[in-house]
DNA sequence: GGACTGAATCGATGAGTGTCAACATTGACG
DNA sequence: CGTCAATGTTGACACTCATCGATTCAGTCC
């Protein structure tokens, strides 16, 4: 509705893996979080925990969105927590996770023109345009 | 008080990943992308590509860099391809890639400004540092 | 203490992936 | 044409991964 017109395109100088090559340790770091991300099921986990009230959830609040069985959710949390995108904390019978925004401000920074350098107005870029122009 | 900080409060949503839950289907085509970068050697191979001069190489400028076989990197080329990371061009004998621009910021997009979900201490995150670190 | 609930771990299995050697294809150049 | 160099494709193999059932571990409540 707002005017988000084209504060988009800043950034002249960009994301690193735009500016020079990867070294092979950085890359190496990298593709191990990329790749906990490369399953549907571990994206919408995280995306769940992310959007959950108070930036948390615990398993058994994640776990009846999909027709897995628990172990299996359980092992898709472990995968993303091992990449250092979530974290948990045992808290009495249940088991919370929470994302860790370092981890996913790495990877937005590393991939995209970073919105860091953006001032105030992005309060939203339509991805949705970005998405479908195939 | 009229920098990032306030921007921030009167912000809250921000990347849609931690907006919302994300779809199914939604979270299966990010997840072809983010698979996609889940391999080291994709990722050197993208950066190295989205790097190059003019902003595309070809493959025998980029496969020396790497101590695996012709159609290996031709393979990997290809997966970055399809998941509509890179597209190509032959110009003679040689095949030229270059990066779509547009796949990676909707990556970036969606992973987000994490800066916005960390309301309390923004000055502190130097996102900067970790970026180019190392 | 004993029974119950939530979550993690283990072992197995079928599907997927990275890699290579061998072959096919495309275009340049005598 | 015919040959050569640069890429892509195919088939095969080892290895990893997603998933499940069964089991174990950690805390709570009676």
């Amino acid at each position: 509705m707002s005017n988000q017109s084209e504060v988009v395109a800043t950034a002249p100088c960009c994301a690193p893996l735009v500016r020079e090559p990867l070294t092979q340790d950085w890359a190496g770091d990298l593709a191990r979080m990329f790749k906990a991300l490369g399953d549907p099921v571990r994206l919408r986990l995280l995306s769940m925990v992310a959007s959950h009230d108070g930036g948390e959830a615990c398993v058994c609040e994640v776990t009846p969105a999909f027709d897995l069985s628990q172990p299996t959710i359980s092992h898709h949390l472990r995968v993303l927590r091992e990449a250092g995108l979530l974290e948990c904390e045992r808290r009495g019978t249940w088991v919370f996770y929470r994302v860790v925004p370092a981890a996913l401000a790495q990877l937005a920074a590393v991939l995209g023109p970073a919105e860091l350098t953006v001032p105030a107005v992005p309060a939203e870029l339509d991805i949705a345009d970005l998405g479908v122009r195939a």
